[in-house]
DNA sequence: GTCATTGTAGACGACTGGTCTATTATGGGG
DNA sequence: CCCCATAATAGACCAGTCGTCTACAATGAC
């Protein structure tokens, strides 16, 4: 067995329990039970905790990136569907996992941005990334004339953003899915719904 | 000294402690160095740890609930300007503390939702209770035709809730005022601001 | 066949975690 | 002044933390 495939055993296995459980609140030996790795092995792969917890954000920013990149991104599709699918993608994704847990990156955001200042960094920087995202497929329902050319595209993207994730907060709190609805309807329905089209 | 003073010292401590660094993440033995009390004495106030933190919750509520309804409850007022008040009071709260640390509800709602159900329980009450004030003031704003009757004033609180506290978390994760103006800017401007007045 | 590299194995240290039992201080009634 | 219940404390306890270290096995090059 390739390093490869061990350090990513311990890399997929981190993921998912600093997802349900937090980072703290994780530990290494847990990690290494779960992969199946022992413990003598973690630090031939990773510097330490913090070497690793920095990894972990990493993996989520590449699926993250990715899959909205391909909802965001989508050819021959109309702006503002994209952004919906972008929504639906991410819904069942949260659904599928009983509407717990909620958004890993939201979770480290607010475990982290207070107590580790190279975790914050990289959170900074993967929210940029999403919502330089969100912003360019704004621009383009302008652009098209989905929506309003008054808008500030940018802050309108961060204005989502947040509240996605305001709202995959309460749905991981009421173990509901109306949260997430209540936001999309209000969202299409009055905020991208300008009076100038 | 009175087991009072003790107790609340306790709390005292703890809250802010649990506030800045989370549940987990805050030990009793760092919470009683701060407060000046002996180890022993710990379960001599409290069942458990968790006992303790569910008292440091109604600690928050208490201060929330009763900031809340003084901002939004304001008699004489508008009601849409009781609302700029309420942000303005927590902005400011906020601020005095550096732009750190954000919203403890929101913090223990991610950290705890899925650890521990009496925590949830207790959070998601007073989730509601805070809903319910702001959905309370949007009526008001309805009846004196301050914003459109065609909102479901419950619906929209609990966006704006979630979305405030969106805007909180990337307050934190980014150490600015922004997401917050951002925010009110969004929502004053589009949100409340619907075609029939 | 020898040898450095790559990776595994898990004991160990120093420390912190929450919890509990045994003990002391305190203050009021007789 | 003594007795005794109650208030409060001291410190042991063990499981768990991250991280280090030494010993060992597999691998592949020459």
């Amino acid at each position: 067995m390739g390093s490869r495939d061990t350090r990513k055993a311990i890399i997929l296995a981190g993921s998912r329990l600093i997802h349900e459980k937090g980072y703290h609140h994780t530990g290494l030996q847990e990690i290494l039970r779960e992969a199946g790795v022992p413990k003598g092995s973690f630090y031939f792969y990773f510097k330490s905790k913090e070497d690793f917890g920095l990894q972990v954000i990493e993996a989520y920013a590449g699926f993250i990136l990715h899959t909205a990149s391909a909802m965001l991104g989508a050819e021959g599709v109309p702006p503002l569907t994209r952004l919906e699918r972008f929504f639906d993608f991410f819904q069942q994704h949260f659904e599928r996992q009983g509407l717990r847990c909620g958004c890993p990156i939201g979770n480290l955001v607010q475990e982290m941005s207070d107590q580790n200042e190279a975790f914050r960094l990289k959170l900074v920087s993967l929210h940029d990334a999403i919502c330089g995202l969100l912003g360019h497929c704004l621009t383009e329902a302008q652009t098209e004339g989905e929506i309003s050319g008054g808008l500030d595209a940018r802050e309108t993207a961060e204005f989502i953003f947040d509240g996605w994730e305001g709202a995959v907060m309460h749905m991981k709190l009421a173990r509901s899915a109306e949260p997430l609805a209540t936001f999309r309807k209000i969202l299409f329905g009055s905020v991208l719904n300008g009076p100038d089209a």
